[in-house]
DNA sequence: ATGGTCGGGAACCGA
């Protein structure tokens, strides 16, 4: 089973990217991130023209994930849960064939410090205490999505150009860290331990082609999930296309 | 040069 996690960055404008990127690669599952469009006008038609059923939480302009699956899949729930007043959809979860997929859009939390910084680290609170509320099922468990973290300085091209910014903050790589500590596997990190690989490159300052990338879209992996990896990877060519996301699919296939 | 470029949606906000 392939499964992946994608940024869009609007649907609206992503379509065709993503159509002929779903017909090439062939995930069985897709968690999507910045949809940006509210789930009513979500294209799920021509998705499902190709095969795969949509479970979409959309935000009319902002925010806004869907999980993709072409094999049977069942809700499980679509808030994080920790804070009834939060209305940004960041979070869907479901199960498929006995996998446990949840599909996040962690906060961007620029600038520091401030409201939004603040809203990041609860964020990253919730998840964590999902996180160990899933564990406990001991099913095979993949967070997927957008985490807006570059775990370590191995995870940026320009650290001295990053240094005040939220995603590379001690407090933000703590968060993180604190799960790998807990037991989830970092898929790409894992496979690759010691080699740089972006997923993010900015549309801004021609970041592309000169390869100044970071990488923060993670697929972490439980105990069962990470003996069942067999494969894992980063479509980096899709950044490369005319009208691209500033982001890549990234994916782990489990036996 | 204190910038640069996108998406959404109709003037800016968010990234």
């Amino acid at each position: 089973m392939k499964f992946a996690t994608f940024n869009v960055n609007g649907i609206g404008a992503r379509l065709p990217r993503l159509l002929e990127w779903l017909e090439s690669a062939k995930p069985d599952v897709v968690g999507l991130q910045e949809i940006k469009t509210e789930s009513e006008k979500f294209p799920a038609a021509a998705i499902e023209a190709l095969g795969y059923q949509s479970l979409i939480h959309g935000q009319k302009g902002f925010n806004g994930v869907a999980i993709l699956s072409r094999l049977p899949m069942e809700e499980v729930q679509r808030t994080l849960p920790g804070d009834e007043e939060d209305v940004q959809s960041r979070w869907i979860e479901a199960r498929i064939e006995g996998v446990h997929f949840a599909c996040l859009y962690l906060p961007n939390g620029n600038p520091v410090p401030g409201p939004k910084f603040d809203y990041k680290l609860g964020w990253m609170d919730r998840l964590a205490a999902r996180a160990a509320e899933l564990w406990e099922q001991e099913t095979p468990v993949i967070l997927a999505g957008d985490w807006n973290v570059c775990p370590t300085d191995l995870d940026l091209a320009r650290p001295d150009m990053m240094a005040g910014d939220a995603l590379v903050q001690p407090e933000s790589r703590a968060r993180f860290r604190m799960l790998e500590a807990a037991g989830w596997t970092d898929a790409i990190r894992a496979q690759r331990p010691h080699a740089p690989c972006y997923s993010y490159w900015d549309y801004q300052a021609g970041a592309w082609p000169k390869n100044w990338g970071l990488r923060i879209d993670h697929l972490m992996l439980s105990p069962a999930a990470a003996d069942r990896m067999t494969d894992c990877g980063i479509d980096r060519e899709v950044r490369g296309a005319e009208r691209a996301s500033d982001h890549v699919p990234v994916w782990v296939e489990l036996a």
